[in-house]
DNA sequence: AATCGTTCCTGATAGC
DNA sequence: TGCTATCAGGAACGAT
């Protein structure tokens, strides 16, 4: 499932292939995933369009094209990015194709359906702006203002660290590996928590993302989700992976077996002895 | 204003 | 064997 690290993952590819590039033909083969737009308007919008430049907001991908007009995909579990120089084969969950006037084509893929696109042209986009909270890996990442977020909120260490309108980029797997590596308990309350430990976090939170991203993100198992690249191949970080997953199985740090309890309908994996 | 529960979707898996 | 029910997950949305 892609978060932040496989995101910028994606866009750091995508700008090799992308930008400077004009869109020639779009092809949508799930209209529904289209928000906020009228599918069918789509592709007559975007054909001629350059892409201008390529960023990320949160785990948001945006496309700010020449003409000030924007396009923004969130990939959500399932969602795939693959780049083709030539002719490929549709798969069965390719949901749109975006062609290239000099060659190439980018295939949104998603099994399940549930990621998002969005056009806005020039006129809308002051309308519409993806809410994320605060950028681990930007300058405005700072200690006091983690702090005064903590301490404003009432939520679970693990909601805190995945509710996207606090810190951005943060899903499952990272959350969990955040917290093993910090020794918090995923079900402490953040404004209970002390001093030490919101600088761990304050610390833990960018190296583990900025790692993960050195590792071309987390391709874990062979479901739905597995992570691929915008070159279709794996990423590495499953391998530094010390409590996502892991239910039962031995601690590396103390032995103990891994736990595996529900909030808010997500699974959080912590070491029952190690973190408190 | 902050937080919670529901919904979207489909392949894999468990249970009968 | 073949069917049905449940689960996984991020974020928008409406409710509290």
């Amino acid at each position: 499932m892609p978060e932040l690290p496989e995101v910028e993952t994606i866009i750091r590819q995508l700008r090799e292939k992308v930008v400077g590039q004009v869109i020639s033909n779009v092809q949508i083969f799930r209209p529904s995933q289209w928000k906020l737009n009228d599918a069918n308007e789509v592709p007559e919008k975007l054909i001629g369009k350059q892409i201008h430049r390529i960023r990320r907001q949160g785990k948001y991908i945006v496309f700010d094209l020449s003409d000030g007009g924007v396009l923004i995909i969130h990939l959500r579990m399932t969602g795939k990015l693959i780049w083709s120089d030539d002719d490929f084969e549709r798969e069965k969950y390719t949901r749109t194709v975006f062609y290239f006037a000099s060659g190439g084509s980018l295939q949104f893929h998603d099994t399940r359906a549930l990621g998002t696109l969005l056009f806005l042209p020039p006129d809308d986009v002051e309308k519409y702006s993806p809410v994320v909270g605060l950028e681990p890996l930007d300058e405005s990442w700072t200690l006091e203002t983690l702090q005064e977020r903590i301490k404003n909120s009432k939520l679970d260490a693990k909601s805190f660290l995945m509710d996207q309108k606090k810190i951005a980029g943060i899903g499952n797997i990272y959350a969990s590996e955040i917290l093993f590596r910090c020794q918090i308990h995923p079900e402490r309350r953040v404004n209970e928590l002390t001093d030490a430990e919101i600088k761990s976090l304050y610390e833990q939170i960018p190296f583990v993302l900025n790692l993960a991203v050195e590792k071309m993100g987390t391709s874990l198992g062979d479901g739905q989700g597995n992570f691929r690249s915008v070159y279709n191949i794996e990423g590495e970080f499953q391998k530094l992976i010390r409590v996502y997953g892991r239910e039962g199985e031995p601690c590396f740090e103390c032995g103990s077996p891994i736990i595996r309890i529900k909030q808010k309908g997500r699974s959080s994996y912590f070491c029952g002895k190690c973190q408190r």
